[in-house]
Parts: structure tokens; sequence; C-alpha cells
DNA sequence: ATCAGCCATGTCAGTAACTGTCATCACAGT
DNA sequence: ACTGTGATGACAGTTACTGACATGGCTGAT
């Protein structure tokens, strides 16, 4: 007989997402989290940096993901054209998993806190793909104009993507968006 | 005689600044803050809402700053135009307070919580902005677009000046990231 | 098969951020 | 003088988070 179950972090994990949605992220504590999963308080905080980072756990694969993606592209590719391709192929991904993505993401703009959170992410991935880009020879505030503007790209396709009322897919939205910061910016 | 001297917020916000240069923000108490006010700990947080916000007393009357600039720029202009033009005018105030901005951002970019509460104020902007946009008649998605297109423009400028190497003024700066951000977005 | 050590977990005590509640008292207006 | 108001203090309580140490299944070497 097993001492411990294993998957602990998924598990503590999963306790969080269904503890966020019904009482919501301020009304319940850590230990309800580890209670529910069946561990300690103490043990919550050895998998996740704090309370918040629960909700956080596919971030640093994502961001890998698109990394790689942009290093992996063509050098005939434009740079954003590098890093929009790549944001496409992690909007796929979040395709399939349409439910799971909106039921965090629902979670998420409830707190002010967990946005906060969210978008430190998303500015550690727009400074990652910078640096993906300076591999391509990209020059320095270029390739960070670059990242911010794809940051900015995603951030309001998946917006629309969240909303109920759209029935557009993600990568389609940020094709759009794309399409869309080209004109803004091309004004005279 | 009077009972309080007057000024309390600005005495905590004075206190606050000084200690976070000296031993950093986390080596920092709220109690030590308070002290050196003259102050107890649960009067700093009737002033503020928590002990991040110290730093960001500013950060109210800039963002109307540049809402109403927006919404003041002529007719003709467009709205990416519009919105640089603001960040310009804002960037000349900043220019003149330099070494108080550079001090207060170094407090912040060593510390990471302090980081998240500038980003969540830097996207609050990006809305802000983009309802301004929207009033002149902007349609939704574009708005948007073009706040966040903007806040980039903003943080890289921002991040430039802030280096020593680097005497640029701001509004320069500013400009010089919006047109690197046109030439980026132009590549097809 | 036994034993040593590892490693995930538990236990417990402590710090500091934040909140609610009520008391205090200078000051302003009547 | 009298009263209301507003800024502050005092104090107790909750909860996120951390450090230190104990426990006991499991694994691999002997």
């Amino acid at each position: 007989m097993v001492r411990w179950e294993s998957g602990s972090q998924g598990r503590l994990e999963q306790a969080a997402l269904a503890l966020f949605g019904e009482r919501g992220f301020e009304n319940t504590t850590v230990a309800e989290i580890a209670d529910r999963a069946g561990l300690t308080e103490r043990t919550f905080f050895r998998y996740f940096a704090d309370k918040r980072e629960v909700l956080f756990l596919g971030a640093s694969s994502l961001q890998e993901l698109l990394v790689a993606a942009v290093a992996s592209a063509p050098d005939s590719a434009s740079p954003i054209e590098a890093v929009v391709a790549a944001l496409e192929a992690a909007g796929a991904i979040l395709q399939e998993r349409r439910e799971g993505a909106r039921q965090r993401q629902s979670v998420i703009a409830a707190n002010t806190e967990l946005r906060e959170r969210e978008l430190i992410k998303l500015a550690t991935l727009a400074a990652a793909l910078a640096s993906a880009l300076r591999q391509r020879g990209v020059a320095g505030p270029a390739a960070s104009l670059t990242g911010e503007a794809a940051i900015a790209v995603f951030k309001v396709a998946f917006e629309r993507w969240v909303d109920e009322s759209n029935e557009q897919e993600l990568p389609r939205l940020i094709r759009d968006s794309l399409d869309e910061l080209k004109a803004v910016t091309a004004g005279r």
C-alpha cells in the first residue's frame, strides 16, 4: 500500500480550479485546497511558489513551444511573421482545450491579483520572443518591439476568443488582429 | 498646536521611497515606513490599498493627462498619431522629473511584485486610451490594438530612457520607437 | 533479505501583510 | 460651552508564506 498517492501537483491544481470556480479565488484558502487534495498547506507551497501560481502551470511549456517555433521559422520569414506564426501554432493548441481555457480565464478575469500574474507571464513571454528574434539576427530595439507587438496581438485576439458571442477560432482571430495592427500602424 | 502634522500621505510616500532605496522593497516592513513617517501601520493602509501602491501615487493623474490629450487631439490626427502625441506630452513631463523617475524605476525593476503592479497600471492605461479612441469614433478592435501598441511603444522607449548609457530625451525616444514599430509591422 | 539513505510529506512555530472595530481627541461650526 | 466630524491610534484576528526538523515508505547496494 502506497503511503502517498502520486500526482500531488495535479491533484492540487484540480482542487484549486474547482474551489476557485465555486467560491472565487479570494474566498478560498490554501489550507482548503490542500485539504481537498488530501495534503497539507505546506506541501502546496512546495509545488507552487504562491497561491496564484497554481493557475499558471502550463505557462512555461507554452513559452518553450513559442520560442522553439520562432527559432525554427524559415529564414525568409520577416520577424513579425515568424512570431505571429508561432502564436498561431500556440493558438491552435489552445483551441483544443477551449472549455478549460475559458473556465480558467473567467477565474483570472474576476481577480486583480490574478490579472497581474497573467500580465507578468505575458511580459516574460514578450521578452523571450524578443530574445529568440535576436538569435535570428534581428536588431535589439526591433526585436523588443516585435515581441511586444506580438503580445498585443495575442491579448486582443484571446480576449475576443473568450468572448461568448464570438465563434471564430483562435488562430484565425490572431491573424485578423495582426492585420488590424498593421492597418492601424500604417496610418500616415 | 496641531495634534497631527498634515501631509501624512506625502510623508508616508517619502519614507517608503527612502527605505526601499536603502534596503529594498522586501526588506522593508510597512511598520517601519509608518514609524519613519511618525504614524502607525494602520494609517498607512488607510492611504494606500497595499504596500506596493505607495510607489504609484502619480499614476492616475498621468492617466488622466493622457486621456485628455487624446480627447483633444485634432480630428485630422490618425488614432496612432493621437495616442503617441499624448505619450510624447507625458514623456516631456517625465523628462522633467528624470532623476526621481530613474530612482523609482530602479526600485521597481528590482522586485517582481512591483513589476506586476507596474504592468497592470500600464494595461489599465492601454484600456483607457482605447476607450478615449472609441469616443473619437474609432472601431472597437482597432481602438484596443492602438492602445496596446501605444503602451508597447512607451515601454520600449522608457526602458531605453532609463538605461544609463542613453542620453536621448524621452519624447524623442518615443517617436523613434513608434517609427521602429511601423517599420516592423510593415514587413510583409 | 537486510540495511542505508533518499525524498515526499507532515508538524510546528514564526513573520508580515492586511482588515475590522472601537476609542480618542483636535478642530469647526453652532 | 456643545456637538459632530474626521484623522488617527490601539488591538485583535486571518491568511499567505517560510524555515527547521521529524517521519517513514521506497530503492538500490551489499
